[in-house]
DNA sequence: ATCGATGCAAAAGTTTTGCATATAC
DNA sequence: GTATATGCAAAACTTTTGCATCGAT
């Protein structure tokens, strides 16, 4: 797992900076879907973050709308990433972290991550090579991992 | 945009094979999901490929399920290949052509396609450096095509 | 003639929206 | 007090499934 460089606190202050810069409000919903993503590091559907909430703060008030509401803000203001994945949805993970990127295995859905320094630094010398101005990317390598190729004996 | 290296006779022999090996039937309805994702290359949802072959061929009995369910099979064969952008569902597209990966604007949604050998050679290492048995992989490079660069004066 | 494929419509999921109420500011 | 956010439920989509019928072999 690729550690966070940044502090929850640090985080926390730039989402309260960014609501108030777009008059928007700071509630506990937003924080706690914040929380949730920096906290539990991995990739999560909206509805696994409305859960993981759930159970976490049972007597919190919390419709499965304000997780879509939240998520696309989040995203929006590049504090969240989301990544597709099979034919389910899309996951969302914290992104203000190292950037990194995935090993996907087809059989049971586990997600190594990884960084790169040769691929990193080629993409952008393809996007320079393509006149893009490059604000992300995304590369996802799929195959079996190391546990289903010894349970199914491939 | 990239070329082809099968012609069409081909890939439909390969899929008859396919069916054939697999006690599958051919069936107009895949012929022709197959072809429109073959001639016109491009990146397609279930629903825009269902679209165009109605509009194409007005008198053939066609719905919308039947497209899920080759696609399905398309990909399991390898002879089409998904990939997930924004918000939207999969699209689709050939995939027995050269391989190749995408630049996305985010703000046109332009599609451009890129071959770059270092990346690929780098995928293959670092599979092989985490034991994944790689069957695919998807990079995309996220950002601003030159067009739209010039248009918003960013 | 047989067995798989199809279309349709219903069902199952997922994501978005409208609106009255609640809450941050 | 005002404007935005929320929860809920309905609506809008997307994808899958069951089943009677059709069609390829």
């Amino acid at each position: 797992m690729i550690s966070q460089t940044l502090k929850y606190e640090e985080v926390l202050d730039r989402f309260k900076k960014l609501l108030k810069s777009n008059n928007l409000k700071y509630t506990k919903q937003r924080e706690l879907i914040l929380e949730i993503i920096y906290k539990n590091h991995g990739h999560f559907t909206p509805e696994d973050i409305y859960n993981l909430i759930k159970k976490s703060y049972p007597n919190i008030q919390l419709g499965i709308a304000t997780v879509y509401r939240t998520l696309t803000l989040l995203e929006e203001a590049n504090i969240v990433t989301s990544i597709s994945f099979g034919t389910k949805g899309k996951k969302y993970e914290f992104g203000l972290g190292e950037h990194h990127d995935h090993l996907v295995c087809v059989v049971c859905g586990a997600i190594e991550e990884f960084i790169d320094e040769t691929i990193e630094r080629q993409q952008e010398f393809i996007a320079k090579k393509h006149n893009f101005k490059m604000t992300s990317h995304i590369m996802k390598i799929i195959g079996v991992c190391k546990d289903c190729q010894l349970k199914k004996g491939s």
